[in-house]
DNA sequence: GTTGTTGCAAACTGTTTGCATAGTA
DNA sequence: TACTATGCAAACAGTTTGCAACAAC
């Protein structure tokens, strides 16, 4: 279930929704850093380079929009920010490996974590709908720069 | 390592910082409400049932002081206010099934993620020292009220 | 007495909203 | 044309900070 650019604007188009060079711009600097999950001030920085013009309360807006829609997801690291990423079907952009050295953000594959949901569901009762796991440690890059201790 | 008022209080004295009745009433408020990861109005609205001299900006302070000692620890649920719960050793007040329909919060046991840390750790080179797991679904009483469906 | 701590108010940051204007279908 | 979407500025919510008064050791 791939969501490139044109997927998500067939779908807009096909809503009640209209498309606009705004909502382009947008969708086009989310899929191009899919690997990213960028703030809302990180969309606004990167468009205003092409389109000085466009205003904050629109990317706030669209963002919210799409992920209503269903095209994107929030995730928060603590830092006071939402960002978002694409939401693309599964959800595999809410599993997180987040260094607390240089604070990059790398995903992991959820294969692990199908039967963890399964047996926490049932342990306690829970409808388990969806999830987010976030490991905190020392990338690899980092580990190199200096022997890892534990945290300070 | 149990985590009471007495310990807490101890190892504050014991360092450079100084014991005030309103650290003393942020702390008693977070020890009593251990199960329940308090935000810092919350803290705040508790003890000026009591103290109404107490600030807001001394709650905020205090919790800031207490997480950098390692006695508490930050959580958040994406809905913009940052969270407390008291550090206590390992993580288990970092895993939590939230309600998506009443907002309910509840803790789950981490045995289950012992293996998971460390296999994720393994095949990504990544050294975890610590995880925050959050799984959104219905909780049993809202199960009751409704037959479930899928998130709207 | 010295130095850390407090309460208050002002400042900040991220996000939302009202409104007149502009643009899409 | 009808109605949605935009940009701007003001409003908000949560959190931080400067400072003079105050309290712990």
């Amino acid at each position: 279930m791939p969501h490139n650019i044109r997927t998500i604007l067939e779908r807009l188009n096909s809503s009640e929704y209209r498309v606009t060079w705004q909502r382009w711009a947008i969708i086009k600097e989310i899929v191009l850093n899919k690997d990213r999950q960028l703030s809302a001030e990180d969309v606004y920085n990167l468009i205003k380079q092409d389109y000085p013009e466009i205003g904050l309360a629109t990317i706030y807006r669209t963002l919210d929009l799409l992920t209503d829609l269903g095209m994107l997801q929030r995730v928060s690291f603590g830092d006071g920010k939402t960002r978002y990423g694409l939401a693309d079907g599964g959800s595999q952009y809410q599993n997180h490996l987040i260094c607390v050295r240089c604070g990059a953000v790398e995903a992991f594959d959820e294969a692990f974590l199908r039967s963890l949901e399964e047996a926490v569901g049932e342990a306690n009762q829970f409808q388990v709908i969806d999830h987010e796991v976030k490991f905190f440690g020392v990338c690899k890059a980092c580990q190199k720069e200096a022997p890892a201790r534990q945290r300070s």
